[in-house]
This record gives C-alpha cells, structure tokens and sequence, in this order.
DNA sequence: GGTTGAATCTTGACGGCGTCAAAATAGCAC
DNA sequence: GTGCTATTTTGACGCCGTCAAGATTCAACC
C-alpha cells in the first residue's frame, strides 16, 4: 500500500499521525498547518478531511498518543513505602526527560491549543484523566509515611504535578529556566516535598 | 483628541492598547487579530503598524504591563524572618488572584506565544527577569529559617515559582485543576515546601 | 463481468489572517 | 503658502482552515 502514483493513497490516515509527529517536532505547533502536512503526505490540502474530522481532532489525536506513552512511564512508578525518595527522584527524571524530548508534543498535551483555544475530545480527556488518576494511585500519600495531618493524597498529588508541569513549562518556554539548572531545580523541588512529607 | 471622524486619530498609540487589552481579556489571543483590533479602534487594518512594528511588539507590550502589575505584587511581599508562613501565603493568593483575574494575560505573559513562537523584546525581557529577580530577593532563604544543606536560595525560588506556575497553569487550561480546588492545593503546596524548608 | 454505492481524493472557492507597497491626507516648521 | 514628515488609506500577496461539487477507485452484489 501507499504506492507512490496511485489514486488512493491506502495508508493515509497513518501516515498523517506520522508525518505529523515529525512536522509537530521540527517546527512546531505553530509549523503544523494542514496544508503542509498533506503536502508532505504526497497528497491534496483537503484530502485529511476524509480521515481526521478537523485539524482539532488530528491534534487530539497526536496529544492522545503522548498521553499514552506519558501512562507509561507513570505505570512504572512504584514508591517503596520505607524509602520512596529514590524512586521519586527516578519518576521526576523521566517525567523531565519525557517532557524535554518532544518539548513540542508536551506542549500539545497540555497546552491551550486543546484544552482552551480548542476542543479536547472525549478520547483525549478519557486518557489524560486516567494518567492524572494513576499518577494519584501510585504516589499515594501512604507511600509517603502514611498519612498525616491535612495531607490529602489528592492535593499532594496535584501539588506535585504542578510543580513539575511547572518546571516542564517554565523550561520549555524558555522565561526562568535554562536546560543545566534543570536538573538541579528539580531536585530541589523533590528535597522540599519530601522533607515536607516526611517529617513527622 | 480622539474625535470619531478625524483622519488623524491622535490617540491611536494607547487606544490600540487599551483596546487591545478588552480584546486580549474577552476573546483571548486567538481572537486578538490586529485587523479586529482596527475596526475596533475605528481605522484602517494597517494603521496600527505605524505606532506597533508587527503583531508581536504590540503583544510584547501588553505582556510588558502585566509584569508591572505584577511587580507590584512581588513589591509587597515582605516576609517576617521569625513567622513567614502568613506572609508566604497572602503572596500564594495574591500571585493566584493575579493570574485568574486576567488568565489571558497572565497566558501571555508566560506563554509560548512570544517566548517561544515569537520574539520577546528587549523591554519584555527586562521587565520579566527583574520580576523574578525580586522575587528571588524577596524570598531569600535566609528569611526563610536561614541557610541550610543544599537549599540555595535561587533554586529554591526557581523551585516555588515554578509550583506556583503550574498552578496557574493547569488551572488555567483547565485540565487537572478546578477553580474551587485551586486554594486547597495551593495550601497543600505551600504547607510542603514550608515544611521542606523550615525543619531542623 | 458489469453495476451500483460508498469510500477516497481532487479542484475550486470563500473568508480570515499578517504584512508589504504605494498613494492620499493632515500637521508642523519655516 | 511651501515643503517635510508623520499618519492613515486602499490594494495586493501568500498563507491558513474548511466547505462544496466533481472525479476516481474500490468492494460488494447480481
């Protein structure tokens, strides 16, 4: 399938999310026009239309398939209960490097070009929400040294991925954040959550 | 100045700022398109380039006044050496205020719009890194327990701005925060770091 | 194998965008 | 009044997303 002359380009819908992938990385959301992928893709400006609803739902899709990598990563995340600091520090590290990899799809998973300028669909919410709700389950405040006073499990959780959805924002936008201090920026955001989770 | 039916605006410099802010405020930067801000401002499509560059000064200057504002924020935040918790924590809500109040300016402020997909100014950048440059004098850790192993006073500012931008963030994009939530992680974050940083 | 209907792809067009070039107009110094 | 300059205008270009209508191919059924 996907001859070069023919008609019918027989794989397209794939080739789209693929070339996509690769335009979304090398320029950009911003490089990303329908136009150019088609082009790319060997075929007519209005031939996507047939395989993805809008350029909405082909970015859903793109920011879906981060989501699932991104669960990935997250399924590997199990705290030892006596000593979690390594294994956090591990999880943080890889959600660092997944975010700085493909700056460009990180911004598309969590960006307002979906979930504000544009309309997230019912797939993409589904999957973003179950990577929130697992992360929820392995960092389980219990993990942490039980739970203590005013430490909901839920709002440590979303505190902590706030700070490093912050730092991957920060870093990737260029404003506070260099790539060198990265790192150690991070670990010091760890020191601090953890000292604050664990004194007792 | 300013009269409907003159060929020379005499104002056209802030209108277009002015403007340009309800515009920003009410539709976002997806609905701030220079040809709009025109028609709204009562002159042809190419006159606002005679007091703008491009599009992306006049952003640039609109982000320039909310790191003002900003500033004055930052200007206020004086922490008690001995008891920085209330301190910290009418800073934590004001930054946050801040950043709801006007969502689509805070967006901009510290967005990929100009940090990354276009080109900060010079001014921009000043205003910006002064911004945290305060932040990072006012914070310093000495006021915070004073100095101790490995808490480097900028890491740990870069650390904080950092949970509290993402945050802002996520709330703002609306995807694992809700408004009503926003105090009581904002709480639980606050309450880990202080915790991090004030234990002996 | 030929027919029919659906899937796929094409060209053409529309309105919106940022922005450049050239012409028109107004204000100001002399 | 006469220029000079700042300001504003209209016109045009190339990009964009997307709709409509027509062309082409494929697959199922006779």
């Amino acid at each position: 399938m996907s001859r070069p002359d023919r008609y019918h380009h027989g794989d397209l819908h794939d080739t789209l999310l693929r070339e996509a992938g690769v335009l979304l990385r090398e320029q950009g959301v911003e490089g990303l026009s329908l136009r150019r992928l088609a082009e790319r893709a060997g075929v007519s400006r209005t031939a996507p239309y047939h395989h993805f609803e809008d350029k909405n739902a082909l970015l859903c899709a793109l920011a879906e398939r981060g989501f699932q990598r991104l669960e990935g990563l997250i399924d590997e995340l199990s705290l030892d209960p006596a000593d979690p600091e390594p294994g956090l520090r591990r999880f943080v590290r890889a959600y660092l490097r997944f975010a700085s990899e493909d700056g460009e799809r990180y911004e598309l998973m969590f960006g307002r070009t979906l979930w504000k300028a544009g309309r997230p669909s019912a797939a993409l919410t589904r999957v973003a929400h179950g990577c929130f709700r697992r992360y929820v389950e392995a960092m389980g405040v219990e993990r942490l040294g039980g739970p203590r006073d005013g430490a909901d499990p839920l709002r440590v959780a979303q505190a902590s991925w706030a700070t490093l959805h912050g730092l991957c924002r920060l870093l990737l936008d260029g404003i506070y954040l260099r790539r060198e201090d990265m790192e150690a920026v991070s670990d010091q955001a760890v020191t601090l959550m953890l000292a604050g989770l664990t004194r007792g």
